[in-house]
DNA sequence: TCTTGAAGCTATAGGTACTAGAGACATTAG
DNA sequence: CTAATGTCTCTAGTACCTATAGCTTCAAGA
């Protein structure tokens, strides 16, 4: 069993933010020692593994929440979840795409920036370019910029 | 001379967000109408959508005010510029490197999901085993994915 | 020319996803 | 046993928008 700080360093999660998602219904409530300290085991931690990385995959909570209840219910198809990884995975490809155009165009200005002044910096039209987007523009944030 | 609605679909960024970068001072003040409605030329626009391409790429806004001052001001000395632009350099590089790992996670999420229900889909699985993290997990602080 | 409906204005409040702080209790290393 | 660290609850704050209210301006059709 784990507090809850080695169980925030085991899922590499804030000790506060594991208190957040308990509080909004993301992970269980756990039970308590003697003391009244949160014990987490093995499948708490798996469970909020999951959250992190589907966080950082961009994932907002109310499609993790969904996640989560498609594999509590396991009788369910599993469509809905792929719609959603899906979604991601091209929100994915079109930001790596933008990110390279960024990192050519700033190590462009590093070397140049050797010998003078940046008088031609071209940060802006590098990012600004919408055709490094794909197409669809003005959706909301999740799939910005991309399909 | 675009008003605020063509701007924002123009840049695809919303309205009420055009007038909050404005606030924040992120966006110059504008020009006016005789009836007092702000007008925005293609420079605005090509800095908006820099803005909403910055962010879409996760960074936050105060790194983009210093990505904005480097054209902003480009006879700045090149050392400050330099200072600048490398720190956003590293920054890029880890978030490609990162993006790029998740990349694959989603993509075998959604090659083990395509068929069959939830008690044979591993997206939670995948999702939540550090093992198939790959590299630049955990490059936004330390001591995330931790051992 | 009148009108009507979309688009703009300011100001304020609300939303998501955390994050930090205060002050008290619990646990653990020396 | 004590000192340091960790955890508890609670409240408040941050970043970055987003929505609403109540008003004014503009443009296009009758």
């Amino acid at each position: 069993m784990l507090t809850i700080g080695k169980l925030g360093i085991a899922a590499g999660v804030k000790v506060p933010t594991i208190r957040y998602y308990e509080q909004i219904g993301l992970l269980p409530t756990p039970d308590r020692s003697a003391g009244n300290q949160r014990l987490y085991n093995a499948k708490a931690q798996h469970r909020l593994a999951f959250i992190r990385h589907a966080r950082d995959l961009g994932f907002p909570l109310e499609a993790i929440r969904d996640l989560l209840s498609l594999s509590d219910t396991p009788e369910q198809y599993c469509a809905a979840a792929d719609v959603i990884a899906t979604e991601q995975l091209s929100a994915v490809k079109a930001r790596i795409a933008r990110l390279t155009a960024l990192q050519a165009e700033l190590e462009r200005m590093i070397t140049q920036c050797a010998k003078g002044t940046i008088a031609d910096c071209r940060v802006i039209e590098v990012l600004s370019d919408h055709e490094l987007c794909g197409e669809g523009h003005g959706a909301r944030t999740a799939t910005r910029c991309a399909p």
